[in-house]
DNA sequence: TTAATAAGTGTACTTTTGACAATTATTATG
DNA sequence: CATAATAATTGTCAAAAGTACACTTATTAA
């Protein structure tokens, strides 16, 4: 039999995708989701969506899709998990490729078109979801607390000037525990992987913080290699 | 616009799966290939892989193409990635989920399908492979050694019964380094995951060495959380 | 009996972690 | 102007973990 009818004879499928978007505001971690628009669930809320189409790679389609639901770009964006059940989209069978992105929340906000009604949650406090969007976003935040435990990913999450506290609010909020804040400085610093700057950032106290940036040469060839960011990880799953 | 009609605007995708099995003989890491039937590409090595039908999940399905290729059941198999290139494929675009398997080569030795004509491969010398297969083996070597170093997974690569050396062995084949007997021994057993048993394993020694199994308990209990298998993980990306 | 082989085990040193509290810079208040 | 209030910054000591390193043991074959 010629290869083509033994394609012919495989069903094809519907592909989607799906990102769990994570944002930090200084706060609290947070997800942005948006209004289903169709009639069916209409007013659920939902990760952002779209169809995979013909000619673009899949990293494509999840940047572009979050382009037209956002107006970002550049974004943080992996790869997280796919899902297959039969019975996942009532209408049709679907799979969906979720993704990941790390997003700094005051840096993008003018930025997000609000056509959408795309709305940010905090983590621990984040309505139904459509579909299996809720299960998404569980995986999502294990693999969030995951990465971040041996990658310098938070960082992704923070401006480009940031504080030591702030670093250390974000790391608590992934982890929804308190640290020590001489030992996780400590540890921060022995990464080198920070740059302290003239400036202090005032506002937050009287005394204010020292800023800082990513060294970025640094960054880059940290990123695959193993540090261990946090203290105690058998919180992670 | 009814939502189905939104549906049928959308272009549906073949969906595959493939899987990539690493053995351990006691040697080395191998890789399990299959020698591809049909006529375009004849000849040469490919992963496992099969289609997704409409009514089975993504884990039923790879399990289902997994058994039908070597008759194995119950393996340790997780999935790692998707791979969407819309030229992957040359035939038609084909969207293939990737997993990847962990099995004891001489246990299901006797048990693998020999139809299609499936042979093991060391890790450190593979042949050519069909499409994309070779990225979706690079991107499974680090995954595995990835975990590996965090979680008791490597003893799916294992026989029920082990010794120590055994063990040493299989983690020296996936770092491709060589470890210090007295603090891998050391660090082994600080995980309380292994129960000695009273027999000894003769053969490849004169003195003969303890055999060992896991204490399940434990080992589901651990499975998930982050043990430190490895004492120098800059060797993985 | 001896030689050969791989298994099994211990110690001292260094590094990292974890628990803990005092000092400093700044602003607001009386 | 002195003082109180606030959050930032910094250090030490003990415990645990990691690292480097070598001899003894059980067994078999010569």
């Amino acid at each position: 039999m010629h290869i083509l009818e033994l394609y012919k004879q495989e069903t094809k499928c519907f592909v989607a995708l799906d990102s769990i978007i994570f944002g930090f505001d200084g706060e609290e971690l947070k997800l942005l989701l948006v209004k289903r628009g169709v009639e069916t669930d209409k007013d659920t809320w939902s990760l952002m969506g779209g169809w995979l189409r013909p000619n673009e790679t899949l990293q494509q389609a999840s940047d572009r899709i979050l382009f037209e639901l956002t107006g970002l770009t550049d974004v943080y964006l992996e790869q997280l998990h796919v899902f297959g059940d039969p019975e996942r989209d009532p209408i049709e069978r679907t799979v969906s490729i979720a993704y990941f992105a790390l997003i700094n929340v005051p840096d993008y906000e003018t930025r997000i078109s609000h056509t959408y009604d795309a709305q940010w949650f905090s983590i621990t406090d984040l309505p139904e979801l459509l579909f299996d969007h809720s299960e998404m976003v569980n995986l999502a935040i294990e693999r969030l607390r995951y990465k971040a435990a041996f990658h310098p990913i938070g960082f992704e999450l923070l401006p480009e000037k940031f504080t030591i506290p702030q670093l250390q609010n974000l790391y608590q909020a992934i982890y929804g525990t308190d640290m020590d804040k001489r030992n996780f400085s400590r540890k921060i610093m022995s990464t080198k992987l920070l740059i302290k700057l003239k400036e202090k950032q005032k506002g937050n106290s009287k005394k204010g913080a020292y800023l800082y940036k990513i060294d970025n040469e640094r960054y880059k060839t940290m990123m695959h290699s193993f540090l261990n960011f946090v203290t105690n990880p058998e919180v992670l799953v």
